[in-house]
DNA sequence: CGAGATTTGTGCGTATGTATT
DNA sequence: AAATACATACGCACAAATCTC
């Protein structure tokens, strides 16, 4: 009975959690591991897992819950945000105050629409997705 | 001369360095204080410095150069993506692979353009904007 | 070309705080 | 009240990349 592949860093054991992710062996909405259990499991120190963790965390793919663990992020229904003639759009990471004001979870960018005006708009990236006739 | 006010975590190092790019005290291009120099300034260890850093590099605001500083990342020029009827378009943050293929800083979003046929094609916020006619 | 200094990257140990179950 | 789980924060050591001389 072969043990598991060695894990060795922070990234291996983050590009171990993604595999995991995207062949459903973890699930959206389900817990991931907790951090002792991931120590013990791949015998790691506790900052190694929680740098994997803070990667998972910044690419958008789990969502960390207070007082009860790491989940895997489910996908929110996204609303159709028609895109007019002369309108420009860029992506960027929000900053702190949008995050806050918009409730934008971690690695979550937005779409900056700018009208003709001068005028612009925020809209997450989670929850609008663009479109045009 | 009073001192600085003091920075007790590493969220107010962040903001206080967030503050400094915004205002203009430290310019695209131009090198961050060490993190020895930060550590010293402000009395802070490491970690708290590091920690603060990691969060500016999440939001894209500064680029890591090891063996030499830290960075406040330069906009680069923009190309116009031409939005076609029926095109939908997303946004999130690109996959490890996609980083590599495509040279993807970090905290730099990319754009998700998926055509009618059922393709999809991938851009980094970055350097690309969107129009539509 | 190399040697050394500088700077960030990775990894570990420990302690305490806060929120949830 | 207790256990669980992550957040914050201090310390240390060595590796790897870059620059300067």
């Amino acid at each position: 009975m072969p043990g598991q592949p060695p894990v060795t860093g922070y990234k291996e054991l983050a590009a171990l959690i993604r595999r995991q992710i995207r062949d459903g062996d973890l699930r959206p909405g389900q817990r991931l591991p907790s951090e002792v259990a991931l120590r013990q499991t791949y015998d790691l120190s506790r900052w190694t897992v929680r740098q994997a963790m803070a990667s998972l965390r910044a690419d958008g793919l789990v969502d960390y819950v207070r007082g009860w663990g790491m989940v895997v992020r489910e996908p929110v229904p996204m609303d159709d945000l028609h895109v007019e003639p002369g309108w420009t759009v860029t992506t960027r990471m929000p900053t702190v105050e949008e995050r806050q004001e918009h409730d934008i979870p971690d690695g979550v960018p937005v779409f900056v629409v700018l009208y003709p005006s001068g005028a612009g708009d925020i809209y997450p990236g989670d929850r609008y997705r663009l479109s045009v006739n």
